[in-house]
DNA sequence: GACAGAATAGACCGACCGGTCTATTCTAAG
DNA sequence: CTTAGAATAGACCGGTCGGTCTATTCTGTC
């Protein structure tokens, strides 16, 4: 058996969750059609219903192929022992800022999308969403309190309060980059979260 | 010409506008459908061809109604001469606040969503969203350079900065708020960012 | 009352939607 | 080589989409 067959054959679904992101990404839920996934990859729909009860379901599951790439950076730049945990988040600002601008300020964050879109539509959406949402704060916030620990982060308030304030700033200045189309709500953002919100 | 008739046949826009409004913010622009606005007011389609273009101008005179009504509120509250500036902005929170947890933190804002959901999709929506935002942030400015004028709120930061970081938070707090069907986020924001970013 | 234009009324269109169905091909175990 | 089940393949379905079209009614002017 040729491996390149096979390869071929057994990742059609990792392809068919890898478009469906890219796509739910930049276009959302609603106007990402099947058919648009299984044109651009050119797999017919047979193989798609084979793979997912529905479209719903398939995008449980793209949010799930999302978060593991997600948890990945979060951990390798806020658990990375090298730094002091507030340089920690000075990267992984810095590099999401350059993902941003790569791509001119478009798309921004799969999940944040999806939250704004489908969180009145769909209650099984919601609650993946929610979950992931809540898992990256927890882990934001376990590196506040490291740096809270060594007084480089300010200590009056908890990490669970810091850690929400940066997510929802930065999911913010995320919307706003998108819709102004420049990169400056980030800079401002980064600027003031790091340099005096976060802070000790 | 009996004056209740008259208002009942020259409303039919208003009625458009206000029930688009409405459906938009709950169900987002792809989701919603032109005959969804026409059959829940009883208004055939003509009328709606007559009024607008297209969906997406009609998208446009949406926001732009929207944006009336949350320019009034913005200035109601913002340049209330009875408080002061950073008073002001407390008032403005807790009012979306109260509105938003009176709805179960479903909806949020209108132009938040048709962001998120069209910055990509429209470039005449994505330039109509932003004059709004940027409009918006310029409000909220003017009050926070007045607060840092009485050394209310503090001065080591420009009022535009301020006011973005002000409403990049917002906006992130209302769709963590949203997504977790809980007020936590908002109250969490209004606490870190009047008692302790914004405060002099 | 005649008339023009605004507004209402709704049947109708092709395109596309998510999803179903049957048929075929591939793959691995016996 | 046989065979069962996984996977691929794509025609097809009813419903809905944004938008068009023709017809009728309402409204203000002469």
């Amino acid at each position: 058996m040729s491996p390149k067959a096979t390869a071929t054959k057994q990742d059609t679904k990792a392809a068919l969750l890898q478009a469906g992101m890219d796509l739910m990404m930049e276009k959302g839920y609603t106007n990402t059609g099947i058919n648009d996934v299984l044109n651009t990859l050119g797999i017919p729909k047979g193989s798609f219903y084979h793979h997912f009860d529905s479209k719903e379901n398939y995008a449980v599951e793209i949010i799930r192929y999302f978060d593991a790439a997600a948890v990945e950076m979060l951990t390798r730049t806020l658990k990375n022992s090298n730094q002091t945990p507030l340089n920690r988040i000075r990267t992984f600002c810095e590099e999401k800022k350059a993902k941003l601008a790569s791509q001119s300020c478009s798309r921004g964050c799969l999940v944040g999308n999806l939250s704004q879109e489908m969180s009145d539509q769909s209650e099984v959406l919601r609650l993946e969403l929610s979950r992931v949402m809540t898992n990256w704060q927890n882990i934001v916030a376990e590196c506040i309190k490291e740096g809270q620990k060594i007084k480089e982060i300010k200590g009056d308030r908890t990490a669970h309060q810091l850690a929400e304030l940066f997510y929802s700033g930065w999911s913010g200045a995320v919307l706003r980059a998108k819709t102004l189309k420049s990169i400056e709500p980030i800079d401002t953002f980064i600027d003031l979260m790091l340099n005096d919100v976060l802070k000790a």
